[in-house]
DNA sequence: CTAGGGTTAG
């Protein structure tokens, strides 16, 4: 073969080859016949050998050329390391280049432009820059593109942009390193204003470009865009594309829209691992944990799961406290080197303590061997979720010696003060908090706001609230909740309309604080307010809204709108039908609430033991023992709920309610759990109807025993002395209470008259019109009379003559909210009364008299349930 | 194109 033809035929066989063996054969070929170091073929292998991921094969090659004076075949081996990852070699090379006085022309740059890049070299990228404008390279497309990119690398997006303004020439590759480098700064605005202007300029866009927008769109939850762009998706032909629609899914998850990230995973004929990833680690944080880990064993057919993969679904683990899957995951993590990852080991930290496992958490900690802070942060807070508080603070000693605590240590800190409840050591966080001065992070501030209701201290709540020189979303949710806690309502609603007024939309998290502050002050038309404002947000599908909805109206006196509330809702939960139960069982329908529960069970909702609290109330509270009982039986045999002291307590109450003293004790003297205040005071209760002062006594007695911290039972008790005359035992029981700080709580009532509400303690005298309300209560009580009616003194609570006893009688706080309401009303206007505490017997029997004389409904809220007068009679049918 | 610790509501 002539030599010139053996040239072209291997140059041919060295452009053609597609496998390292293929270019091994042809270079050693090159070799034995002597042409490998002509600078056309050598440039070719380096090159070839980079596209093949081997740079040291590419460096040989580079040194055999000798001497290798020709910029080409530098560019050559610079754009081969640079290629591959080698950025410092690369610049090394460059170096080498200037020393040899060999001149970089405008192919050199690009390159070098990329390893600043990829260095992070600000330095040296910047002495590029300038050196390449002097030798007037300004002008050169690729050169100009490479220099976006770099900048928008050093986050540095207004020389980019600088770059590309002054630009005389711009090619699509131009526009996606603008708008990538916008994206992936976040400056997502400015990402999605360059997509638009390269529409506006006629560029067609390509999948880059839709991979430089997608996330921008997803950032700024750009609902339209994202669409139009999915649009351009089909319209351009990249339909097909993995990682187009792998960035698809990242959208649609960030937007929340699941449907749509079905739509696109369902139509994807082919799938990587980052599809799998994308989407179960979109789900997990969607909250459908289940789903996540389901998607997870789908993928383990057709691929093996990677880093990422173990991470994601991790997290759904340590959310659904799957230790079983946890300690797998970690296992397979372990055979494939993945925990020598930072963010893996602290992932799995994690997920150990999310699962309740410290221990676990702790070794994989000890094992790292490059922790951050992120590792110390979640091994802290795992320590302090699992309620080891002692471990916590060890360990912080320990990490204060290392390295600084940052915000979200404090966080966690915080935490720990507000489980545990202590004052005293969220004041000292506090002081700490200052002197590092993460009190001027939102989240810490928020997270103060938060310890101090918790611990009780609304007070300090307020006051750290109003320091607050920024307050966000969460801040007014919190002070709104802590408000809500410390049952606060007028400061709460006037923490929402300040928030309104501030121009701050509220969330479901604010909606969620500020309906059951209605259901507390039993504010029907506030409520309603909500309800509006609910629909117009768009927040009515959200079920804990629902929930929160049907409790505020049947709280506020409206069964029939919790009836529609729950009625139009599409999915319920159980809190749901707990609360429709519950809801029925204030209005004594217990018919109504076992069929709620017996649809519940064929709607195919597992109960838990709260709704078994609500259905044993709904029977004690309409007299349906039987029934009761079955459900209490149901309750270990059927749904295999373990019966806890309330479920006792209810029983007890609804046996003893309905007069059936000695079967209630039998029950109790038969429970397998100690009884409690809560069980003896239920029946204590139950004793004060029936009259039976001897037995009465004698569960007195227990209750005095016990030395419960709720004053409640005492004062029954202590009633229970009183009416038979025993006053040492009453004081006894008094000084007991004072000695350990326990006071009763007083009693009150209060009534909304035109959108104002009056507030009334047991023996008001200081309101106006106190004497009106008087007179007109002493003509009731003549009239009343005269219809056979005597005082029930046992209701009065106090060591006082009988004469005095029924002043305080006719002082109880609902009477005079009665008679006031009364007064202020139109006649035949139905009224709504409510009282922190039970009604006493005395007073259900006037009221129903009172209804019956003045021929108007009256509505009373007590502390357990509805009733409602009307013509002389209770709703209760007198089982309350 | 995919991953980690933190605040409200529950």
């Amino acid at each position: 073969m002539r030599p010139g033809k053996l040239y072209t035929s291997l140059a041919k066989a060295l452009s053609s080859a597609t496998k390292p063996r293929d270019l091994h054969k042809v270079h050693s070929l090159l070799i034995t016949s002597g042409i490998d170091q002509s600078v056309f073929i050598s440039g070719k292998l380096i090159t070839k050998y980079a596209q093949f991921r081997d740079p040291h094969a590419s460096l040989s090659t580079f040194h055999r050329v000798s001497p290798t004076t020709n910029v080409y075949q530098w560019n050559t081996i610079i754009r081969a390391m640079t290629h591959n990852g080698l950025y410092n070699d690369a610049l090394g090379l460059y170096t080498q280049m200037k020393i040899l006085n060999i001149q970089p022309d405008r192919y050199t740059f690009p390159s070098v432009i990329n390893c600043c890049a990829g260095l992070l070299n600000f330095e040296t990228g910047r002495l590029v820059h300038d050196h390449v404008m002097e030798m007037g390279f300004a002008s050169d497309l690729y050169i100009g593109n490479s220099f976006i990119d770099m900048f928008s690398r050093f986050g540095d997006l207004g020389n980019s942009r600088n770059v590309f303004d002054e630009m005389p020439r711009r090619d699509v590759v131009s526009w996606n390193s603008l708008i990538s480098g916008y994206s992936s700064n976040g400056y997502w605005e400015e990402a999605l204003e360059m997509f638009h202007q390269s529409r506006v300029s006629g560029m067609v866009p390509d999948a880059f470009m839709v991979l430089s927008v997608l996330p921008a769109c997803g950032g700024l939850v750009a609902v339209e865009e994202g669409q139009m762009v999915h649009g351009l998706v089909e319209k351009i032909g990249i339909k097909a594309d993995v990682v187009v629609n792998n960035g698809l899914l990242s959208m649609y998850f960030k937007f929340g829209n699941l449907t749509s990230c079905h739509l696109v995973f369902d139509e994807m004929a082919f799938r990587d691992t980052v599809t799998w990833n994308t989407v179960i680690c979109g789900y997990s944080h969607s909250g459908l944990y289940e789903e996540s880990i389901k998607l997870f064993f789908e993928m383990l057919y057709k691929f093996n799961p990677d880093m990422l993969t173990t991470t994601s679904v991790l997290l759904a683990c340590s959310h659904v406290g799957d230790l079983k899957l946890g300690r797998d995951i970690h296992d397979f993590m372990m055979r494939n080197g993945y925990q020598c990852d930072t963010t893996a080991s602290n992932i799995l930290i994690n997920m150990y303590s999310k699962c309740g496992h410290s221990l676990a958490a702790r070794a994989v900690f000890d094992l790292m061997k490059c922790r951050d802070l992120v590792s110390w942060n979640s091994l802290i807070h795992g320590y302090i979720q699992n309620e080891r508080f002692e471990e916590a603070i060890d360990f912080l000693k320990t990490m204060k010696m290392e390295l600084k605590p940052d915000f979200v240590t404090y966080m966690a800190l915080l935490s720990m003060s507000t489980q545990l409840m202590n004052i005293l050591h969220a004041k000292e966080l506090h002081c700490d908090i200052i002197k590092t001065g993460y009190d001027s992070t939102l989240a810490v501030g928020n997270a103060l706001v938060d310890v101090y209701a918790k611990c009780g201290k609304l007070e300090d709540s307020l006051n750290q609230f109003e320091n607050m020189k920024t307050r966000d979303i969460v801040t007014w949710n919190t002070i709104i909740a802590a408000c809500l806690r410390c049952k606060d309502c007028e400061t709460g609603f006037r923490m929402t309309s300040q928030m309104r007024m501030e121009g701050m939309l509220p969330d479901v998290a604010t909606l969620l604080g500020t309906l059951p502050m209605c259901s507390l002050l039993a504010a029907k038309r506030q409520g309603k307010e909500i309800h509006g404002c609910i629909l117009k947000l768009g927040f009515e599908l959200d079920v804990p809204i629902g929930n929160a909805l049907i409790e505020m109206y049947s709280k506020c006196g409206s069964l029939k709108n919790s009836v529609l509330v729950f009625k139009h809702m599409k999915t319920k939960d159980v809190v749901t039908w707990t609360a429709m139960i519950s809801a029925y069982g204030m209005y004594g329908e217990g018919r109504e609430a076992l069929k709620a529960f017996e649809e519940m069970d064929t709607a195919g909702i597992v109960p838990d033991h709260i709704v078994f609290v609500a259905i044993l109330y709904a029977c004690s509270h309409s007299g349906l023992v039987k029934e009761g009982q079955l459900c209490f039986d149901q309750m270990k045999k059927k749904y295999n709920i373990e019966p806890r002291i309330e479920h006792y307590a209810c029983v007890v109450d609804l046996l003893s309610r309905s007069g059936l003293l000695a079967e209630a004790e039998d029950f109790i003297l038969s429970m397998p759990l100690k009884p409690d205040a809560s069980i003896w005071g239920a029946l204590l209760s139950a004793c004060r109807a029936s009259g039976d002062i001897n037995f009465a006594e004698r569960v007195s007695e227990r209750i005095v025993e016990l030395k419960s911290y709720d004053p409640g039972y005492y004062v029954l008790a202590s009633n229970v002395y009183a009416s038979l005359g025993k006053w040492d035992q009453v004081r006894t029981i008094r000084k007991s209470l004072k000695d350990r700080g326990l006071r009763k709580t007083p009693g009150y009532s209060w009534v909304e008259i035109r959108n104002k509400i009056y507030t009334f303690g047991t023996g008001d005298r200081f309101f106006e019109q106190y004497e009106d309300v008087n007179k007109l209560l002493e003509t009731f009580s003549d009239l009343m009379a005269r219809e056979g009616y005597v005082a029930n003194l046992k209701c009065a609570l106090h060591d006082v003559e009988e004469d005095e006893k029924r002043d305080t009688l006719c002082g109880h706080s609902e009477r005079l909210a009665i008679a006031f309401g009364l007064l202020n009303t139109k006649p035949g206007t139905p009224l709504q009364i409510l009282k922190n505490l039970r009604v006493c017997g005395d007073c259900h029997t006037v009221t129903k008299y009172i209804s019956k004389i003045v021929q108007r409904e009256i509505l009373v809220r007590d502390a357990n349930r509805f009733h409602l007068f009307k013509d002389g009679k209770c709703s209760c049918g007198d089982h309350w």
